[in-house]
Formats: structure tokens, C-alpha cells, sequence
DNA sequence: TCTATAGTTCCATATATATCGAACTATAGA
DNA sequence: TCTATAGTTCGATATATATGGAACTATAGA
């Protein structure tokens, strides 16, 4: 197991990657779940899902920058970093995050 | 070939329809010509593409709400619709406009 | 009515992405 | 050192999406 994962520097993430990381319901799911719990573990997250799936998922997020993963023990805390996004795709999370369903 | 198109009602669509619309780097590109041009045809934005994935990526962002076709003789007309996106999803398109590379 | 142009639709194929079981790793605690 | 827990990695399969050729349609203009 990698006990230490690589955050992309969010300068160097172009908006594509982002919103492809974003366009997936389940992915969607975590951010605004992750959102609302500030910051949660992976397993927390996971909807009845095997961990592979969630593990894939949270994977891609991380690569598109959307969240951070700290390790604390045996338990992983995922953050959104919203800040950093904030600063790069300025109100792009506030509006994905402010949306609500048809 | 349809001479009308059904755009969708911004109220019936949900962040994750627009966001799988928006998050192909084609689209995206369409996207970004449209807005600097304000207006196009869609042979104006085939770069080099046949004709018919061209028409399944305009057919993608029409059902996404992304853009309005308006038919004029034989050409036909596309538009953001960003007014509308803007009210239902504030903020959301500003921030991917002006979105530049990594 | 013939032709050219713009774009769609149909269909098959390619490609990317998601799913999920099984085996693995890393840490905490008994 | 043994066990339980959290999560990853691998690999195989399923599913969704993109690509693009060919035939089609609709309109304008000669």
C-alpha cells in the first residue's frame, strides 16, 4: 500500500481534468458528502460499494485535485481543497457545490 | 434530418448532465470557440472532424443545456446559453471560461 | 428540377472508464 | 507476534462513450 500519495500541484491541473473528475455520480456524491462532513475517512464514504470501486474513485479525485488524503494511523481523512481550487478555478466548486438537483 | 431541436428546460437538468457535457476536451473546445465567437456554425468549429462526430458532440452539449442551434436556411446557428446557465447554475461557466491551461 | 451545401442519422468499431473480487500492505492494539 | 481494520493494487470483465464512413434530409440557388 502507497502510505504516502501525491497531491497535484493545482497550477499544473487544467480545467479538463477537473471536470472530468467531477462528471461522475458517484465521484459527485463524495465531494458534496465530503463537503457537509468537512472531512471524513474513505470508508465513510463508501455506499455499499466495494472499497475497490470507492478506492478507484478516490484516486481520480485526488489526481483532479479535488480532494487531499491524510493518513492518521490506519484511517485515511480526505479534505476537499477548496481553498487551492478557489484560488485556481475561481467559483467553480461554489457553483458545482451550490447546485442542486433538477 | 430533424429541422427543429428540443433544447432542454435549464430547471429540468441536473449539475452532473452538464458537467458530463462540458468535461470532454472536443466539447470543451467547441465551448470555448463559441464563446469568443459569439455565434457559429457548426461546419465554422469541425476542426478537421468528420461531420458526424461533430454532430454527436453538438447533440451532447444541446442536451446538456450548453448551447441553443438555431436553424437559418442551411446553416445552422449555435449560441451559449449562458444567460440561462448562469441563472440556473451561477457562477459555474464564468469560472470555466476563464479557466486557462495548466 | 438539378446541384451543391450543411448537417443528421445509422451502424459498426475502437477506446476509455467503471466495477468488483481476490490478494496484498500498513498500522494499531491485544 | 497475532489479529483486526483500513485501504490499495491487480486483473479481468462490463459498460459507456467517442470515432468515423456511408447513406440520408433539408434548404438555397442556378
Amino acid at each position: 500500500m502507497a502510505n504516502i500519495y501525491t497531491h497535484p500541484d493545482l497550477d499544473e491541473l487544467d480545467i479538463l481534468t477537473v471536470l472530468r473528475a467531477l462528471a461522475d455520480p458517484v465521484r459527485l456524491d463524495i465531494v458534496r458528502h465530503l463537503h457537509s462532513l468537512g472531512e471524513a475517512s474513505c470508508s465513510t464514504l463508501l455506499a455499499s460499494r466495494p472499497k475497490s470501486s470507492m478506492s478507484h474513485h478516490f484516486q481520480v479525485l485526488r489526481a483532479g485535485g479535488i480532494l487531499h488524503t491524510r493518513i492518521e494511523g490506519v484511517t485515511h481523512r480526505n479534505t476537499l481543497r477548496l481553498e487551492e481550487l478557489e484560488k485556481r478555478f475561481p467559483g467553480l466548486m461554489t457553483a458545482i457545490l451550490a447546485a442542486s438537483g433538477p
